[in-house]
DNA sequence: GTCTATAACTGGATAGAC
DNA sequence: GTCTATCCAGTTATAGAC
């Protein structure tokens, strides 16, 4: 007989490790975590990490794939969908949504390791050294389908402007998975890095008012 | 006689020491640089650091201060600016022209140096563990007046949609700051993250849509 | 100010018992 | 699969000569 999955302290270990990797990397980035304190934060032995995933790099990466492809699957699924109802041609704000949405609703679910790894992407997102690499090969592929439904959304646009555009998202929505606590700090407590909805309710009206402005639609 | 500044040989080992520390830490973060790489980069024995600055951490806080006064000042002359030409209350668009171009302009500036130190920020400002203390004791109170600016630009609007805002304005900034390249390959070589004239040219009218959209005004 | 030498420690990785 | 024991390369930091 298996045990519950609900209960935390029989979750395998192996999966025990990826949960601790994922926070603390997210958290101190790749060498500011070391794999005595992974191990301790899994509860298990400092050489199991070894045994199931071999070097800490390999680790590291083990960590970003776990829920790279479930991320990519849902979003695909929203692009889809919001094409269907848009008739080929979703409206600019319904392809931004199908972008964001997704992402909140991961946040809100019950797994709360979905926090850690949305602080994993932000932090390697916004390093040079992983970032180029990583998120090209892994997440840049269906980045393209929506540069191409917004090349769709807004015609008689140069291609360069829409890049940035997505560039602005992409730093607004990095910045958000992020969750340093900054914004917290410099309103006083008015607002929060954790409330997910007020953040992302706000930024799909924000982004498409800039994608409008800069791409010249009304 | 003084050699001439423009001859790196000849600047003084302290400063090659900060020059390193910034290039090395912006681009691997705090942990991923050590004090031997630094001292090798800058071309001097590895105690010489110590000797100058005592502990790693205080070379990092230290390697953050030294351009971050810089950057306020010329910050809060371009904010004075904009109040005395807007007769006190500039403007949406002016406050955040005055909040990024004088960034842009140091980036363009002949010290090279500005590039790193940018990424340092944008390092600083997407970490967690470093971001919420160092930025807010260093770049907060002046950060402070520009919120208060877009405050009296922006009457009826709940301080907290304009916090929201400028959250997404920091997100846009931080990843431009970062130069990552990842636009670079996304792009196909479209656009480059060292563009910084394309960049901020249309960072500004999107970021002042965004928070015409959030905050009602026509 | 500058460098040599070294102390004291921590890191990743693995071999081998169970 | 799991754990003990250990190797050794590389780290910060400093004491002391010049």
């Amino acid at each position: 007989m298996k045990p519950p999955v609900s209960d935390p302290s029989f979750t395998p270990k192996r999966e025990r490790i990826l949960d601790a990797a994922e926070e603390l990397f997210a958290r101190h980035g790749y060498d500011g975590v070391t794999l005595r304190q992974i191990a301790k934060k899994a509860d298990v032995d400092v050489a199991l990490a070894n045994y199931h995933f071999g070097k800490k790099r390999d680790l590291f990466e083990a960590t970003f794939l776990r829920r790279a492809q479930i991320l990519n699957d849902v979003r695909l699924q929203a692009l889809l969908e919001a094409e269907k109802e848009g008739d080929g041609t979703p409206p600019l704000e319904a392809i931004i949504s199908a972008f964001l949405r997704p992402i909140q609703a991961l946040k809100l679910s019950s797994d709360p390791g979905w926090r850690n790894y949305c602080a994993l992407v932000a932090y390697i997102n916004s390093s040079a050294v992983w970032g180029e690499e990583m998120m090209h090969r892994h997440f840049d592929p269906l980045v393209s389908r929506y540069i191409a439904a917004l090349k769709k959304a807004l015609p008689n646009t140069e291609p360069e402007k829409i890049h940035w555009c997505y560039h602005y998202l992409s730093g607004a929505l990095t910045l958000t998975l992020a969750q340093t606590g900054r914004i917290d700090r410099l309103s006083e407590g008015l607002c929060q890095s954790t409330d997910s909805q007020t953040a992302y309710d706000l930024m799909i009206p924000f982004v498409a008012a800039g994608f409008e402005r800069i791409c010249g639609e009304p």
